[in-house]
RNA sequence: GGCCGGUUGGUCAAGUGGUUAAGACACCGCCCUUUCACGGCGGUAUCAUGGGUUCGAAUCCCGUACCGGUCACCA
């Protein structure tokens, strides 16, 4: 199994899981799936400060809300573990022996204050801020008195000089970099922890890890990386850096641009499958011209070549387009569920319900399928159901009211209504065909003025739909209130 | 500032030397309809910029501008 493809998505546990975490893993989870390969879940937890359980938490049930599944990894263990950094500390100190014995790395008493003393100099020149190594050639007896001054030590990697660090970058192409343009960094802090570009390295080889596909952010950590594992002597991954998503702005997104956390998408009531099928088209385009997929055809679709190297700005417009595409084929029953919570919130129902009062729910939950285009937008969409105390939404609807033709209207609706033995679609129906006919009326001058009288807005649902739903008692309560709040009767 | 990356309509984007420069979202108009929504049809709008190379450039080369990433004992 030497040549089986293995991704990883390995995020730190530092805060809510990201839309753009979530486009990486979705990423690698493709090519993984794509190519029969293995996809790995490691926790990268060595900033002990910032990471906390309940963001890796938070981070699993993401991914598995979203339908991304990791064949190794946290939870689910396999033959390369552990998969969280911190339990793997043994690990890494093994190799950071190995490098400090053979001179590729060594240790540095540099207090934090003259570091950034050093770049501040630098910058204040007009030169690159870098370390400039100046523990690297410590004696014995200068590294004596540092430590019996009681400094800890970090541990630089010793960056060899004038070494040209080309990869092959599967979504940019040959990227160069020179190793003359790399300071001496740090690959174990004092407090024996190793750094970032020090682990992933020892991890991702450990774990056989082929391709690394990760955000551009880290384009430029590549080189270190890459000197790590020729120090190693570790074969060297192939890599793919997907470009950032942006805010309308064009700046990286943030908390600014509105939602950036994956819960937040899910407490709103978006579909996973509708973020996942638009995060794909961020940054990917199929060859042919189809926008909406389901998850086998995004795998059987999905393809490096093809993803994008310029960022992309994140379109709430599309998204929600998309979502309300796959709203609009939900079954009334998923469709139902998804409004639940929202409907109870917002105080409309219980939840509890049963028999008719259910059924009555549920009839009314449907009619705003059509309307909405995620979760959170379903009670407004069906607040006219159960609010009978309105005003006129605009004077504009008011002024319906006082057209001449009102009365009469009214008088043949309340009378239709009143002889009427069943209300539903049909009879209603028919009411208004009875009213058009014998008062010659054309359909806006019967409808609209019932409408305003019903909702007091000139737009909604169909009455046809509507007053069933409302029944005949709180239909007549309702109108004769606008009425008599319009002046008229 | 050094290094690295990027630049096709408002947005996502197809395109790899010869196209009327696809498609989608948004927007506008029309149709459907008692209204709104849904749906259908149609429309406006793009190759950052200046030089090359070439019979011919969105596509290749160089410069410029702009945007972004990175230069941490954060990942």
């Amino acid at each position: 199994m030497d040549n089986e493809i293995r991704v990883r998505f390995a995020p730190s546990p530092t805060g809510p899981f990201h839309i753009g975490g979530a486009r990486s893993a979705l990423f690698n989870w493709l090519l993984a799936k794509k190519l029969g390969g293995k996809m790995v879940l490691r926790i990268e937890d060595t900033d002990r400060d910032r990471s906390k359980p309940e963001y890796e938490e938070n981070i699993k049930n993401a991914l598995k809300w979203l339908g991304i599944n990791w064949d190794e990894g946290v939870d689910v263990g396999g033959p390369y573990g552990p998969y969280r950094q911190m339990e793997r500390l043994d690990i890494y100190k093994k190799y950071t022996d190995q490098l400090l014995a053979e001179g590729k790395a060594y240790y540095c008493y540099c207090s934090p204050e003259e570091l950034e003393a050093e770049r501040e100099a630098l910058t204040a020149a007009g030169k690159m801020p870098r370390y400039m190594g100046k523990c690297r050639n410590l004696t014995p007896e200068q590294r004596a008195k540092f430590e019996a001054e009681g400094r800890k030590p970090t541990i630089r990697f010793r960056v060899p000089e004038g070494v040209d660090l080309t990869f092959n970058d599967l979504v940019r192409g040959e990227v160069h970099f020179d190793s003359d343009g790399i300071g001496d960094f740090v690959i174990v802090k004092a407090d024996g922890i190793p750094t970032y570009n020090y682990a992933v390295v020892i991890d991702d080889s450990l774990m056989h890890i082929t391709h690394v596909i990760r955000a551009e952010e880290h384009l430029s950590n590549t080189p270190r990386q890459l000197l790590v594992y020729d120090a190693l002597g570790f074969k060297r991954p192939e890599f793919g850096h997907i470009s950032l998503i942006l805010g309308k702005d064009k700046k990286k997104m943030s908390k600014r641009h509105g939602a950036t956390s994956c819960d937040q998408y899910r407490q709103l009531g978006y579909l996973p499958h509708a973020l996942v099928n638009f995060l794909a088209l961020l940054g990917w385009a199929p060859t042919d011209e189809q926008e909406i997929f389901t998850t086998e055809e995004l795998i059987k679709a999905f393809n490096m070549k093809h993803v994008a190297k310029n960022p992309a700005v994140f379109d709430i417009e599309k998204l929600n387009w998309i979502n309300a595409h796959y709203i609009k084929q939900m079954t009334p029953e998923d469709f139902f569920a998804l409004a639940k919570p929202f409907m109870v919130k917002a105080g409309y129902m219980t939840g509890e319900e049963t028999g008719e009062k259910l059924a009555w729910l549920e009839k009314v939950v449907a009619t705003a399928q059509t309307q909405v285009e995620f979760g959170a937008q379903i009670p407004p969409a069906v607040a006219l159901y159960f609010n009978d105390n309105f005003d006129f939404e605009t004077q504009e609807a008011a002024d319906v009211l006082k057209e001449e033709t009102v009365p009469t209207v009214m008088d043949m609706f309340f009378k239709e209504l009143a002889e009427a033995a069943t209300l539903d679609g049909p009879t209603v129906k028919a009411m208004f065909k009875t009213i058009q006919k014998t008062t010659k009326l054309n359909g806006k001058h019967v409808y609209m003025p019932v409408r305003v009288a019903l909702t007091g807005n000139q737009h909604g649902p169909e009455l046809v739909e509507m007053i069933p739903l409302l029944g005949a008692e709180r239909t007549k309560q309702r109108m004769e209130a606008s009425l008599k709040k319009a002046g008229i009767k």
